[in-house]
DNA sequence: ACACATTCGAGAGCACTGCTCTTGACGGCC
DNA sequence: GGCCGTCAAGAGCAGTGCTCTCGAATGTGT
């Protein structure tokens, strides 16, 4: 292996092995954040590596900013999620499955990483205020959900609502939006698309966070259909 | 002041006492919550309270039991909230405008108390199980929406859906619910209920948990426009 | 009236946390 | 060989939840 790295110059190598190092800690943040949830002990992880505690600040300068890394790889990772759910459907006009691939991909996700999704939509920590790079890599997933209506309007399957049931300071909020991320798109539909994003999120924060508890255990069916019933608010059409 | 007391026996004069102790600790507690959020430290109630640490344990075994306490009491002054906010609306008749009080209501109780909020509706503590009293005060407030769904049905302002939109499973859990709170109201209309009731907790977290910084400002006229929405989906008819 | 039991606050102490500062060991560069 | 940047280690500070023991009240039974 020295053969391989006689060739780099010294800085490189260094800084290779700090990014290991660096990717080390958080994937074992991730393990202990999935084990005992969000009150993560940066001497537990320094532990599990075999270091002391304060080597860790050589990497991370606090553990907000450990937090801040493991956000921002939940949002990518949520993000990826979402998009390859809805890439994976081969039929590129069927928006109503598009749409359904992409909540429930959303759903297993958070099924799957409770904690990560408890650090991304969860209760935000007290001191804590999220850097610009979050909310960047956050809106990666509803914009793949609003990707899909925009498909749909593009090809002419979704009409325009009429813009007139927005109120005029939505609208113009909701105008801004647009032409940062989907020039040309009313913002009638946007916000409909923002309305059954919202609800999606709470439909699975609902469930995450523990309050189906007790009262509904076909949860994959029921979020299944309360997808269904956002996507007729949406107006989304049926296959075919 | 002892004229009044001397004819109380002393046990019930020392629960007066331990009750009011209780009371200062509960205030004291949630005056910390608002400020610093949910790491709520004993320690500092108990300073504030000008005694030591260990005292505190005299009237909560542990920090765990002070926090269900203030999740019960935050389940009935939201419950309180919403509630009064319907009762207000003389009009019984007019379910579209209940169901927006109602709703409106939950989303200013938010926004007046987003530490108690968190604690009800974020991210659960760890190794944290909310027991079985929490559930009790945290149906309060859904019990509202969904009644108001039930005085339309029961005055014939609502249609039965079909019941044939849900799935076997989610109709069957469902039920369950139907037959312990709202006798007699057909599932499909209580899913309709509980959907929209699921996309209000979604919206005023997203909002309280920060996930609307920098998109949307006008942030009452965009919750407002958005229960109108879910109103429809739910079929409530416009007053009158 | 005296002894008993209960209740309560105080204090010391344990194991833990995030974080800072200093120290000493490496390893390339001039 | 001397210099300098990088790194891990250790001690230490202030804070945490929680337990245990102690002394001081206070009301009760005999």
């Amino acid at each position: 292996m020295c053969a391989t790295l006689t060739g780099m110059p010294a800085a490189a190598i260094r800084a290779r092995a700090r990014a290991e190092m660096i990717n080390e800690i958080k994937t074992i943040a991730r393990r202990h954040l999935a084990a005992e949830g969000a009150n993560l002990s940066l001497r537990a992880v320094a532990r599990d590596m075999g270091m002391v505690s304060s080597a860790i600040y050589r990497y991370f300068p606090s553990r907000d900013d450990l937090l801040t890394a493991l956000i921002i790889d939940g949002y990518h990772a949520l993000g990826d999620a979402t998009e390859t759910a809805d890439t994976e459907v081969t039929d590129r006009a069927d928006l109503r499955g598009r749409w359904l691939a992409a909540c429930h991909a959303i759903r297993r996700w958070a099924l799957s990483n409770p904690a990560e999704y408890a650090l991304l939509f969860g209760s935000p920590v007290p001191g804590y205020a999220a850097p610009q790079e979050t909310t960047e890599a956050a809106a990666r997933t509803p914009a793949v959900l609003i990707g899909i209506l925009a498909d749909g309007r593009a090809t002419g399957a979704l009409a325009d609502p009429d813009p007139e049931e927005l109120p005029g300071p939505v609208r113009s909020d909701l105008a801004a939006v647009r032409d940062r991320l989907f020039p040309g798109l009313p913002e009638a539909l946007l916000a409909r698309g923002a309305t059954a994003w919202i609800h999606c999120f709470g439909a699975v924060s609902f469930e995450v966070f523990g309050q189906l508890n007790g009262v509904i255990e076909a949860r994959e069916e029921y979020f299944d259909h309360q997808t269904r019933q956002m996507a007729d608010l949406i107006g989304l059409p049926d296959a075919g």
